[in-house]
DNA sequence: AATGAATGAGGTTTCATTCAT
DNA sequence: CATGAATGAAACCTCATTCAT
């Protein structure tokens, strides 16, 4: 039951490493949660590194296919950028341990860290994309694309983790169904037209 | 010399918990970084947490005054906005170290963090209060001050941050220097206006 | 297949033994050596341990019947000590894993050993046998069979092992048939004559 | 009282390691024989590894010196060739444990025993030195003087633990005192006069 | 005020052995 | 006969903290 197994791990892995964060995190704990002895893990996993990395590696890719499956569903930019946002912040609120990994653990500067970095910024080139298919077909200014979609992504991002944390005992389905919908409205209020008044 | 040892560990600390992490960095690197006995430091500080904790209050009071400092020059509001921005993006350039800690350390679960929040709070409400009296006075809209401070501050610190791993060579002072307005005016710009071409 | 696999263990449990001694060498990479699965060992073996006794008793008792087999084609006892010799050396320069085994893991103090230390007892035996009779027969003098064996096995091992370490890309085939004339008439001259001129 | 600290866990070291062998030997025994807490150990030395080549250049260090300050009491090959060892002789028999490492232990294949094989390499030197000289004042045979060396160490040294095993209820004190004359007697006539009887 | 040797609880990793298939 | 996933006891090592000087 391999196939089992090595789930049972993961889940237990992004939970306790999302409780306490890399260093914190116990294989001990990761072990009794996910219901197997400790060798278990050493078993499937070299190490502690090696687990950890896998599981982020295996939650960017889960999240970069689902938003770009979302986004194809439209093709107009103000409507894609909506599409974008919604997938990205519903994903992170439905998976709020893996979000508070994702901004703990991305700045957290080791080795480990690099390979970590393309994929966050493989999660800015999508917006980015958006941006620059947008300014081409002249729904949108001539911002500058690259540093935009940052900015971006950093609004985004730490407003989810704002409310994860605030609201740390609602379940990652409830944040999803009640938040989603008002942070996207208010980053795209943002992002349409600014704050000026006139 | 109290208040020279006390220095010397201060920096030595920032620099050494910015390098590593919280729970990477050694006592033991702290004191050989800052020339003085591991014993040294417990006579200055209870522990490691208890060093932590006054090194952040300490770098998040400077930049909250510098911050104010710089907003209290001007009154009207979009120049307000922006000599804020201006005060924070320079200050993060400039303390690039503590800043990694900033963004690294915030969403890292344990108790210490709550107050360490707080102060994240604070740099927020500086947002949000300049937002509300923006729109008191008719110069912005009916947003929500609070999200979209947020929001703000995770655009803002997020960009700085992908700033600083990118030309992680430069000084401080140079990346304050070549990096603050560039950042500022695509922060602004954004923020006034929005993307939408019309 | 019984047989097949017994033999395929048995020889990646000389060469894995051999390169890493009893405690660094791990039945995984005796599993791999063989090209079996680790509990296939297990079938065969109740322990490591047993494996490794099992091994050792086989390489031993192929030594002594190869070293009786070489003596009984002489009678004279200064033929016979020769031949035991050449015997002896040409087997550990063609068994250097062996060898070295042999040295390295009978003075390591542990239950496993007694056994051990029994068979090398033979090998000692076999040399004060010899000594014995030429004693008797009148062609040795009247030294102490017993240390006086013990004495020409340490020589004559030791001198093996420090050529094996030396020449260690040498195959045992090729040091058997270069070194052995030369180490054999060494040790001849020093127990013959001895070392002082006249 | 460092010095003081440092010499527990050496002796302590030298005893449980000879009792065990380096991999079966453990540092909570170390450290509870030494009557420190295990992690005083790291403070010293960096790992079990650096621990146990410090212990054995120690104690070989310690050994040559005995030797040489022994040998340089005469002149005369002959003697001086006794005087060698008798000194090898009863350092190993005051030392029995020391002396079970250094057989155990110099063959077991990895890094730290390249460093340590120089170190018998130098024991060995010692006596081709004497047998060389020996040669040129036409005292001893044209012998090879580096295979006869060597050779010359196996039989004492492994006569002596020979010896060790069989009588492990005497102290080093005893075994040095009874043992060492009759040995170094049976190893001179051997190596004076050969085992021929005219 | 400052030191640094000593501590020991706690964490990661290893690996011989088992057992259901 | 053979497999290999799973186990868990045990080992090495780390490091925040203490305390006598």
């Amino acid at each position: 039951m391999s196939r089992e197994t090595v789930g049972m791990i993961f889940e237990a892995a992004v939970k306790v490493f999302a409780e306490r964060g890399f260093d914190r995190a116990k294989m001990d704990d990761i072990a009794r949660e996910a219901g197997v002895a400790k060798g278990t893990i050493y078993y499937h996993f070299t190490s502690k590194d090696e687990l950890f990395t896998a599981l982020m590696n295996h939650g960017l890719q889960k999240m970069k296919e689902y938003v770009r499956r979302r986004m194809d569903e439209v093709k107009q930019p103000t409507l894609k950028l909506r599409g974008l946002l919604e997938a990205e912040v519903s994903y992170l609120f439905q998976h709020g341990t893996f979000a508070k990994l994702l901004l703990a653990e991305v700045w957290s500067s080791n080795e480990r860290q690099y390979e970590f970095r393309a994929h966050i910024h493989e999660l800015e080139s999508i917006i980015r994309e958006v941006l620059e298919v947008g300014i081409q077909e002249g729904d949108f200014r001539e911002i500058n694309a690259t540093e935009t979609s940052i900015a971006i992504f950093g609004a985004m991002s730490v407003t989810v983790l704002q409310e994860v944390f605030r609201d740390i005992h609602l379940s990652g389905e409830e944040l999803a169904n009640t938040r989603t919908t008002p942070v996207v409205d208010m980053l795209e209020m943002l992002l349409h037209q600014g704050i000026l008044k006139n």
